[in-house]
DNA sequence: GCTATTGTTTGATGGGGATCGTACAACAAT
DNA sequence: ATTGTTGTACGATCCCCATCAAACAATAGC
């Protein structure tokens, strides 16, 4: 494993993103959720039972951009992922969210969806 | 009224600002309630029964900024205003945004006041 | 080893938005 | 008319964020 010893500089994964995070505060949750593509993703989400890999989502925008986005999601505790193989299985932190924002997740999935990532930019 | 037709350059209130808008998409409804400002002027409008004035809100910021915010709540259609001399009266728009997005406002009412205008910004 | 796949990090860029100060609008009252 | 009060518009500034391209991380399989 020379790649450990030998890091270009400072860079490298940060595993901490695995561990599940608390859910966020109502501002960052609503932050979270405000944004058409990061919306769209929760959507999908919520739509399949079983956790997805990152790329089988959203194709409006580039790897990094999702990647980006997936990151807010997690850091405001919406979504966790667990790795497999190569891949990163996502799911939606149903429960929790609940628990943390009673009604939040159903009335925001429930909205007809008006505003798409070409509607708004 | 002298005032009328002479205007510096293009310069005059929007008098379309006191039709109530329609209650906007979820983004932007969402982006509109995830500033830490703006969701503290929405419970405080949610806390009292009667509709208030602007100026007897939130002061950690400056007037123009609190117009500022109270017209992305109004262009959002979450809130009305109304003029009673050379005041504007606020009020939240309960029943439209219930029918727009049933729970929307009731769970975020509902979430602890985790993040202040202080905490966050 | 090499290669392919999947997602992350960095750096750069562009746009939008939150903030403020200042000037103005609109009305009330004297 | 003048003054006071309440809110709005404009311009400037600053900072955050969404986006991308390119390089890397981490695993799987040959």
């Amino acid at each position: 494993m020379g790649w450990v010893t030998e890091l270009p500089e400072g860079y490298s994964y940060d595993k901490s993103q695995l561990a599940p995070r608390p859910v966020a505060g109502i501002t960052v949750l609503l932050q979270a959720l405000a944004d058409p593509v990061r919306l769209g993703l929760v959507r999908d989400l919520a739509e399949s039972t079983e956790p997805r890999p990152c790329g089988s989502l959203v194709q409006s925008v580039t790897k990094s951009t999702l990647s980006h986005h997936f990151k807010v999601l997690r850091e405001a505790g919406i979504i966790e992922m667990r790795i497999e193989g190569t891949r990163k299985l996502t799911s939606l932190r149903r429960a929790e969210l609940e628990e943390a924002c009673p009604g939040l997740l159903d009335s925001v999935l429930g909205a007809p969806v008006t505003e798409t990532a070409a509607t708004l930019g």
